[in-house]
DNA sequence: AGCCAGGCTTGGT
DNA sequence: ACCAAGCATGGC
């Protein structure tokens, strides 16, 4: 039959500081709860005694999807022993121990982070809700709103600019709809992507009009699960400077490099922890 | 009211 | 190779 709720096990998971780190922008705070839409259906996530309560709309019987979601099986003390033994490394993770990462859809995760460029989180909430909402499937919810599926590729390349621009995109609705367009006519490899290399991967997706490297890397880390991806963006670029360099400027370049090559294996960890500790409690610029 | 936002593209040196 | 402007829109 299967149950419309069920308790994970796992210890050191900050779901406050996961669902809102700006890796995902489908969730919103109710109550003590998160209500979001993963993996197609409507969820309501809480922290409980030793683990994770999630409530669904409609009854499941396998629930990998939420775990592969959620990313239940990592051993975050594993990773955490990888990451650099130095001083901001160390306060980031203080600052936040049981930060996480979420394993996105693609297509989701590819659109949502085209259209973050030069916009703040919640507008990109925003956009992604509004969209959702007019273009998306509506899906069963257990919460007091209606739900809808992220809009499928399909969709999206339906949609006139026009339509998109009334989401409130401005000049990345015609990003989006060509990205999507792009997809559907196989100027790129779209369904080979989760078997390429990372490098491979990143080239293709950078094929795409709107997507540079620092999308491209969110996409690999975000939704292609490539930890040692380690996305730069304007928040990382302060706290690398202010964090490691304090008296010299380097190049962008130069940072660029310097992520690439201390942060170790899980390095798309470690940006996670120093983007959202640069956010939360840094005095930046 | 003005500044700036999980960037990218293009056109100037 | 590096630098800046321009791009729409909304929150603060």
């Amino acid at each position: 039959m299967g149950e419309l709720s069920k308790t994970f096990p796992v210890r050191e998971y900050d779901l406050d500081a996961t669902l809102q780190s700006g890796q995902a922008f489908r969730w919103q705070a109710v109550g003590q709860a998160w209500e979001g839409v993963a993996g197609g259906r409507w969820v309501r996530l809480r922290l409980a005694k030793g683990g994770i309560a999630a409530e669904v709309a409609k009854p499941v019987r396998d629930w990998s999807w939420l775990e592969e979601y959620l990313q239940l099986r990592v051993d975050l003390g594993q990773v955490l022993a990888t990451f650099p033994d130095d001083e901001p490394m160390e306060n980031a993770v203080a600052a936040l121990p049981g930060l996480r990462l979420l394993r996105q859809d693609y297509w989701e995760c590819l659109a949502s982070f085209i259209l973050s460029a030069t916009k703040q989180i919640v507008q990109i909430r925003q956009m992604v809700a509004l969209l959702s909402k007019r273009f998306g499937k509506p899906i069963e919810s257990g919460g007091s709103k209606p739900a809808f599926a992220f809009p499928e590729i399909e969709a999206v390349a339906g949609c006139s600019e026009t339509e998109l621009r009334d989401c409130k995109l401005g000049f990345r609705a015609p990003n989006l709809r060509g990205a999507a367009c792009d997809i559907l006519d196989g100027k790129i490899d779209w369904k080979r992507l989760p078997t390429m290399t990372t490098d491979e991967a990143r080239a293709e997706l950078m094929k795409l009009r709107g997507v540079g490297q620092k999308i491209a890397d969110c996409v690999l880390l975000f939704a292609g699960g490539h930890q040692e991806v380690f996305p730069v963006d304007v928040w990382i670029e302060r706290a690398l400077q202010q964090l490691y360099f304090p008296k010299r400027r380097p190049s962008a370049k130069r940072l660029r490099k310097f992520a690439d090559t201390h942060f170790g294996p899980y390095a798309g960890y470690a940006q996670q922890y120093l983007f959202h500790h640069a956010r939360v409690h840094l005095k930046l610029k």
